[in-house]
DNA sequence: GCATTTGTTTGTATTCATTACAACTTTGCT
DNA sequence: AGCAAAGTTGTAATGAATACAAACAAATGC
């Protein structure tokens, strides 16, 4: 996605395309790696030397209440976010720390663990446990 | 489940079944509401005036460590314990701010969705949304 | 074009959950 | 009893997230 595209994504979204938004977004769309902010932070102010914390805070609050980017409770020390909105699971390695996204082979039985009456909105499905790659060890 | 039962418990699960530790389990055992540490502690300091919030901490990682308690990863703020250390799921009320247990009608299908060769040792199925009750207005 | 207002960014100060640490206490064992 | 190991306590430190006010930019009205 380049930039004009980017910028027509987040106008429809009804939020401003700031220079400081885009940036952000894009950095969560070429980095599926669940970032914390702090991540983004130290990435984007390399490149922006003007970047403040704050601002990635803001940017973030702002594209998830535009419904682009969502919160990853995963780790208990800080929140990690996420450019894919579709359903889809994590898996936090206990390990090395990485998130691995994985998809449902039928999402629909995600939706069908949901309690009758119940209004789901969104649905995440965490596993913790050892990844494929450090069990090797 | 009386205190003699609950010093068994966490003898047999090899941790020293100290005065605060019984509290801290006894306390979840009985408010499956999901508490945080704060309003664990809170309600503990009442009944124990000396009690420090480090042994919270400290107690909560214990029964953690020793299988017996989980933790939940609701809100972004604040970490959340749960006793109910089987499988099932938590629904988030964005309206009213509670959190619901719900079980699953079959155990297996969430270890399903694990993708192959990551070891699970914990699943969360997570959903968020208007309950029930508030959905009713 | 210029002034006004509205929204955004910035940096610093603050809050607050959690952790680190060292002194003290309790427990288990011989 | 006496000793070592484990647990508790209170305070201090850490660090992610938020509040806030000043500076800045962009949109609107004239």
């Amino acid at each position: 996605m380049n930039d004009s595209e980017l910028i027509s994504v987040l106008s429809r979204r009804g939020i401003r395309p700031t220079q400081q938004r885009i940036a952000v977004y894009k950095y969560l769309l070429t980095h599926p790696e669940h970032p914390s902010a702090d991540t983004i932070y130290r990435a984007l102010v390399e490149e922006y030397p003007v970047f403040s914390r704050t601002t990635i805070y803001n940017s973030l609050g702002a594209l998830i209440e535009a419904g682009l980017v969502r919160q990853v409770n995963i780790c208990a020390d800080e929140q990690r976010f996420d450019a894919t909105v579709t359903d889809h699971g994590h898996f936090f390695c206990k390990e090395c720390g990485k998130v691995y996204d994985f998809g449902f082979d039928s999402p629909a039985m995600v939706s069908r663990l949901c309690p009758r009456g119940f209004i789901k909105e969104q649905g995440d499905v965490f596993f913790t446990g050892i990844c494929k790659h450090c069990y090797s060890f």
